[in-house]
DNA sequence: CAGTATCCCGCATGATACTG
DNA sequence: CAGTATCATGCGGGATACTG
């Protein structure tokens, strides 16, 4: 006679396996990134400014074992490989983009939060 | 005459202020269980199972300082705490639990690119 | 060009003990 | 009960150098 779970503990697990994507900065710029187009690797670490190339070669193995993005190399000299969202990844922007407009509309709330909790900290 | 930014590098940023929040397993945790109420410090320790004091203490503190929660005590013996979500909170409650929903639904498409992905690398 | 291979450091987090 | 304080540590992630 256990009550009704709230969380569905199962399910929490499962969400924060996916979630926690969310929570790796370096994947969410990169998913972003790749909203707009398929981008060759040094066309994706010129456009997330502040990536080594160790993060972003680790974020893009990442989120193409999830099944975000496809990774297609071109068997030429030099080599060409090319990044692009795959109808997974594409869903996935959507909530993402819904948080991202979220948080972008809420910041200055938080903002002012913070300032008022370390003002009356002093 | 600079092309117009595609990413909006000053929102992303304010953006991952906040989202960053939520690639925090705990924080995400513990706004979920408040989402259906006040609880007491030990109350919300039993309801997220595996964390531990010292990470819950901190996790409360820093959903205080953003906004996104109350904290109340009660000058008794012994001592009583009360958290509780702040409007703030609520409204996060919403993208996030979209984003969470989403993660449940798909779940089984991410495992299963996983799958094909660890067995084509063998 | 698109990686891999090392080395290394700092911080996030866990465990434990103590307290108002 | 609801915390702080202290110590220990693992690994995320940066810097650098090398390669097909």
């Amino acid at each position: 006679m256990k009550p009704p779970e709230r969380h569905l503990p199962g399910q929490c697990q499962v969400a924060n396996d996916v979630i926690s994507l969310v929570g790796d900065k370096w994947s969410v710029l990169v998913v972003s990134t790749l909203g707009s187009g398929t981008l060759r690797f040094s066309e994706i670490k010129r456009a997330v400014e502040g990536i080594s190339q160790k993060m972003l070669t680790t974020t893009l193995r990442g989120l193409e074992r999830d099944g975000y993005l496809t990774r297609t190399v071109y068997p030429t000299v030099p080599p060409r490989v090319e990044y692009k969202l795959t109808p997974l990844g594409i869903e996935l922007l959507g909530p993402v983009s819904a948080l991202g407009n979220w948080a972008i509309a809420n910041h200055a709330r938080v903002l002012a939060a913070r300032r008022a909790y370390d003002e009356r900290a002093e």
